[in-house]
DNA sequence: TTATATACATACCGATCGGTATGTAAATAG
DNA sequence: CTATTTACATACCGATCGGTATGTATATAA
């Protein structure tokens, strides 16, 4: 066989990582095989161990490509007020929230990744360890929502009914569990047109007129 | 070996059932072995193909054993409502909400069903069956939700800002979620203490002052 | 009482899968 | 230009697992 650049290894890695993606998809994280990986790709074993020891190797690889859905949303919003700190940050935040699911609708790779996390994937023995990251991940994109909305109640913006803490979570479950929904039901249902009234009756809710 | 009468083998077809979920639990469907369901049993893989077909027939059977949270939820209201009609029916959807958190918190067994349901199962192929099932109760649950708060409007208690069917979908999207996190931090988190505060935020929010 | 069906346990078998050892041609280092 | 390493492909091997066939003692029907 024709050994190849570092370049062209490196492609054959992507197309590896590209490959598993959809296998898992398909046959799920446990039932994926190595053969079925590489096959996939046009390759052999022989590749997918050179480039990666197991299968947990490349599920870990692929699970840190995406940023989980509030993930994103923290750290836009994060980007957004550190570029402009006198920015409203409740309007910041629902702004914020709707382009990051309008982003994430188009995003076909990504819903593939996330649907493996959520449905493709049985979280048990070295598996608890992803897990594990994706649960520090949400208790820090809620802790980030919770910093904002404490902003938000500084400046008279949180109606008494809502604690900052309890508005933040709130959204954040809301936020979760919409986009479950939409990534159970494949095809059937546009994440954008049903998230997008609900959280504007939320924001409008729970803010002082 | 001696044969069984018909209660006994009854018998032997719950432990089975039950050694399935412990496994389940465990080992994730996927991995787990029908020699284990029968070891943790105390049986032999005779039995447990003599009592179901394949793994999957007893993944089905536990399934069938437990409502989902909404589900739950929304049968509870019914009963309420049937016994006596002229009950305030957001109130008492409120009071439903809280019970059946309050049940659910203490019940291991069907935690652990539930668990396996959301984090030990990979939606593929024979399985996405079982998902499908999930969501149609779902959905019933929610539109059953979605008529309380219907009636709840024509009652004037529904706040302008709230349509009936996004505060249904609001609070269906809140409990998913909320229950979703309390089984994914096992014994971290109290599902009530979380909960209630939350949901009561939300019921008045959405109410009429 | 006897025949049959039941409720399992045991044994065998073929398929599959991952790890590893090995082969090999080309890239790259010297 | 040669040696070595790289980037794979191929081959072998042992473990595992599910299906099935078979054994068997007892409950139950007649």
């Amino acid at each position: 066989m024709v050994r190849r650049t570092k370049a062209e290894a490196e492609q054959t890695r992507e197309a590896l990582l590209a490959a598993a993606t959809q296998v898992f998809l398909k046959r799920g994280v446990s039932r994926a095989t190595l053969h079925e990986i590489a096959h996939a790709a046009g390759l052999s074993r022989g590749a997918v161990h050179w480039h990666f020891r197991d299968k947990l190797e490349i599920f870990l690889a692929i699970q840190e490509r995406v940023l989980l859905p509030n993930e994103a949303v923290a750290a836009a919003l994060a980007a957004r007020l550190a570029a402009d700190p006198d920015l409203d940050p409740i309007h910041e935040l629902a702004t914020t929230v709707a382009a990051t699911l309008r982003q994430l609708e188009d995003d076909v790779e990504r819903r593939g990744i996330l649907t493996i996390l959520l449905l493709r994937c049985e979280y048990v023995d070295e598996m608890t360890f992803a897990l594990q990251r994706q649960q520090k991940a949400d208790a820090a994109a809620c802790d980030q929502i919770k910093a904002i909305f404490r902003l938000a109640a500084t400046h008279g913006q949180l109606a008494s009914l809502w604690s900052p803490e309890l508005a933040a979570q709130a959204l954040f479950l809301l936020l979760k569990a919409m986009i479950e929904g939409w990534l159970r039901a494949p095809d059937e249902v546009s994440l954008v047109s049903e998230a997008v009234p609900l959280i504007t009756s939320f924001f409008e809710s729970i803010s002082v007129l």
